[in-house]
DNA sequence: GCTCGTATTTATCAAATGACCACTATATCG
DNA sequence: CGATATAGTGGTCATTTGATAAATACGAGC
């Protein structure tokens, strides 16, 4: 498959049909006409795509690509960039601090909104792609994601559902509740990867799933709050369990 | 960084130390070795890594991986199964099934177990440089998650949580129920990522965690059971959205 | 200690790939 | 129409990489 003999190469040499010289085009357009492609090329077969493939794709030269990025690490930074910050609403932080609207009302509209916008086939792909290239690349990314929107959706549920205890949160406890808005944004995300990544078949009421996810999440938060596992009722909670499962666990995840 | 003028490369092979020839071993277990390195190699760099490399990190020369793979393929597919399929418990299910223990610890146990026995370097990264690159890989792996875990996780729910409406439970909602499950596993799931893939900081109490997560979990069902969006109820519920949104969502992930 | 099987290595090939450069063609402007 | 700027192309180089084959060296058995 990878072989080819060199009479099949010569062969492709003489029938090449030549080159439809591409029509010529503003520098501007061309460029982010590449990076379109780019964007749907890499997302499909990851960074280690060839420019040459590339090229052929967008119906052009190689030597083309470089004239306009000339490392492909360049054009590979113009994809991440594109991909994500383009698709940031700023807006999602100020709606969901809105409490004109009831607190389920916005949660299920930023997630509704967010999962419309965000993942698709390219974002999906290409972040995950980054990830596992280059760690820490999607750094800023969380960052946004927990500062402008997880601590929001934790404050505006305290807000929505006022508790007694309210006020005493510990710091085990905030941590809890931030690795909950993690699992909603985790089951969101997983739909996404389901469907792109691993290519298998998701219910086609998608927006039905999300809200009672949403759903799922207040109920949780709440359980967490009523004082389901106060942590100090934690470790009685699976007393049942061989002790060393905990800490095999942690320490499973700690080293590798 | 790729550029290396023929002089570096000319002194580079010069300077290159003899190899030290690899220990003679028998045929089995250098195979095995193979395989084992393999797997941590292919999980940090993907399965783009070159065989070169590969052989520098076992210590051997490269020509001998071929002796044992004589594609790079065959090699790839055996690291493929030796981290799956070797690490599923049958126990699991069973154990699952087991209605002498509470439904809510027999669950907990389940993920801590799944948690620590699955959520490693090597497993996560394998899994999804696999899914990324050949589609329907891991079919195998989803078929037998729903099957013996996730349709057990159900059934065992419906009897530990018996509503007198759920004799009537019709496809739609059979199926919510399963996006629940889907919904945990991709919660614990996606914290592995987080950690080996976006290799941020993760909580250090994972075994919390996870119990946060499966009485978050039942505390979901219990509601989607208690009739919180019986679905036609649920249009109504985000009546005060507007309506395009969901429509959009859909057909994005539908399309691309 | 010599022979022989085979584990391991060195050397090499063909293809693919990132990068570069000199050349060509085309649109625009006087 | 002819000059000019520049978008676009072909060809090529050095390196990497999967793959092969011939040569080497190690150890077991006589």
């Amino acid at each position: 498959m990878r072989l080819v003999t060199s009479q099949n190469a010569a062969a492709k040499k003489k029938t090449a049909a030549r080159r439809v010289r591409a029509p010529r085009m503003d520098s501007g357009e061309r460029k982010r006409m590449i990076v379109e492609k780019a964007i749907e090329y890499f997302a499909k077969n990851g960074f280690e795509g060839s420019t040459r493939d590339l090229a052929r794709e967008i119906g052009v030269a190689q030597s083309l690509v470089y004239r306009y990025f000339p490392k492909k690490e360049l054009l590979l930074d113009q994809v991440y960039e594109e991909v994500y910050l383009a698709r940031w609403n700023p807006l999602w932080e100020s709606d969901l601090r809105n409490r004109d609207v009831p607190f389920e009302a916005r949660l299920k509209k930023y997630y509704l909104d967010y999962a419309q916008n965000v993942l698709r086939n390219d974002w999906v792909r290409i972040l995950i792609f980054a990830g596992l290239k280059q760690e820490g690349i999607n750094d800023r990314l969380f960052k946004l994601l927990h500062d402008s929107i997880f601590t929001t959706v934790i404050t505006e549920f305290h807000h929505a559902f006022p508790s007694p205890t309210s006020i005493d949160r510990d710091k085990d406890k905030r941590e809890l509740e931030l690795e909950l808005v993690w699992s909603l944004h985790a089951s969101i995300f997983y739909i996404s990867m389901r469907k792109w990544v691993y290519k298998t078949k998701i219910p086609s009421k998608i927006n039905s799933v999300i809200e009672v996810l949403v759903e799922g999440f207040i109920e949780s938060l709440k359980h967490l709050n009523r004082g389901g596992v106060p942590l100090d009722q934690a470790a009685k909670s699976h007393a049942d369990l061989p002790k060393r499962n905990s800490f095999k666990l942690a320490s499973q995840l700690a080293r590798s």
